[in-house]
DNA sequence: CCCCGCTGTTTGTCAGGACAAATCTTTGAC
DNA sequence: GTCAAAGATTTGTCCTGACAAACAGCGGGG
């Protein structure tokens, strides 16, 4: 017999400075995680039990539990009782956040770029007032914008920001994503509805993305809520299915 | 000044059962979700401190805080340092689970049914080896199957399936889905990566859907994977655009 | 040789307590 | 009247301890 490669417990080296205003466990969760990523803790390994750990790292069983939970939310690990705790052997990368296509496209290394078409406040139409829940007619600040990559046309983007929320400066707009600004301006996203689609290209739409007429186009709707439960954002987007996908990693919630 | 509708703390009366195998902590959070559909405790609404709660219920507050946290990574509840913790005040249904096509139209009154159009063991191709992790040529199931809602098509779905994993009867593939059969052969799902893509129909496709020639589609792959991280299904699906769209929530996770 | 039950291991659940940090409210000073 | 400081409230983090439940592996009986 070989030795075999089963799974045995490694012992890592975890540094947890108790000074620090993170908390402990989630210290120990980005150690962790950054030990599977590098591979210091191969797929199928075991972690040891928790008491054990908590012992080495002196920390409380609940601290360590509280630490392991957060990554097996993530779908990094998963725990047997009477087995152990063990790194998951596929290939998860992203759980499909919130993300926004300027941010996946700049990580992606697709070097984004963004024309405004438009940028002025109107009167929300019913459709618009419906997803925002406001009333018709309230006033809405309209984006459009041509999202390109490499300076090929990618996508049309066209967002509805209840006024008042944000200060939709264009030059941000050109250089930065929505969401971005979003979030510096102080609007927390908690959660969003999305539908996705498709249909054929409209002469405008295809003359603007330098598609055929006809084309298949990928269609994307969303409204973002903040914590508060307000809309904070309605957006309608069509992208050349040509050149974009939307690719994404589900977990199975236990 | 009108009594302001501010949120108060409703309190409710739970009934927890100690003898019950469900964790006490479980059951809080199911009763806390029904009072939350029910309207009980209406959007905006304070739950009450949880040291008072946990006394109320003669629970610990790490219980307490245990059942409320299943609800707050639902996205059901919000917690606020110094305020409390209050229902979110946006319409949530559903978290995007890994759900089957089937299900899906099931619970949504669309009285789906299923013609199975093959149903055979073959090699693998190499699109096939590379999304299940298998080498090239190693057996697989392939099924195919038109899906109708109505008696109308609706979807073309082809799955790949590794052989030997499953045992997939024509007759049950009609009448249930795929999912199904998975999990009741005791497979359990853990995660899986999807792409959505959009492009347009084929002749056969068209054909078989319905559709004119060159229709936009929703295309949708899929790679399955248990909780051993082994792939279990590669799924290459059309949908008709006209008919179907892809609707799900988002959580942004704190 | 196969099946059953026993035993050890590991995670799951629950209790009770303590202090820290963030937030709102009230009070006080200017 | 306005602003800042102090206090009260509530969740966030962390600790110790205990028992229950599920699983793997071993050994004995058939």
């Amino acid at each position: 017999m070989t030795p075999s490669p089963s799974p045995g417990s490694a012992d890592l080296d975890f540094t947890l400075d108790r000074s620090s205003p993170v908390p402990l466990y989630y210290q120990l969760a980005q150690q962790l995680e950054s030990a599977i990523e590098h591979g210091s803790l191969p797929p199928g390994s075991l972690l040891g039990n928790e008491i054990d750990l908590a012992n080495r790292l002196g920390l409380s069983r609940p601290t360590v539990r509280q630490g392991i939970q957060s990554l097996v939310d993530k779908g990094l690990l998963v725990r047997r009782r009477g087995i152990g705790t063990q790194v998951v052997h596929s290939q998860v990368k992203r759980p499909l956040e919130l993300s926004s296509l300027y941010d996946d496209l700049e990580t992606a290394g697709q070097n984004p770029s963004t024309r405004v078409l438009r940028n002025e406040i109107q009167p929300a139409s019913a459709e618009v007032a419906a997803a925002l829940g406001i009333s018709e007619g309230a006033e809405v600040n309209v984006v459009e914008r041509l999202r390109l990559t490499h300076g090929q046309p990618m996508a049309q983007l066209r967002n509805h920001v209840p006024a008042g929320l944000l200060d939709l400066d264009t030059g941000r707009l050109e250089s930065t994503g929505l969401y971005r600004m979003m979030r510096s301006a102080g609007v927390t996203l908690h959660s969003a509805n999305q539908s996705i689609g498709a249909r054929e290209a409209t002469a405008e739409e295809a003359e603007l993305l330098e598609e055929p007429e006809g084309a298949a186009l990928l269609t994307m709707r969303r409204t973002a809520y903040d914590d508060t439960g307000r809309a904070v954002e309605y957006g309608s987007h069509v992208y050349r299915a040509s050149r974009y996908t939307f690719q994404f990693q589900l977990l199975v919630r236990g």
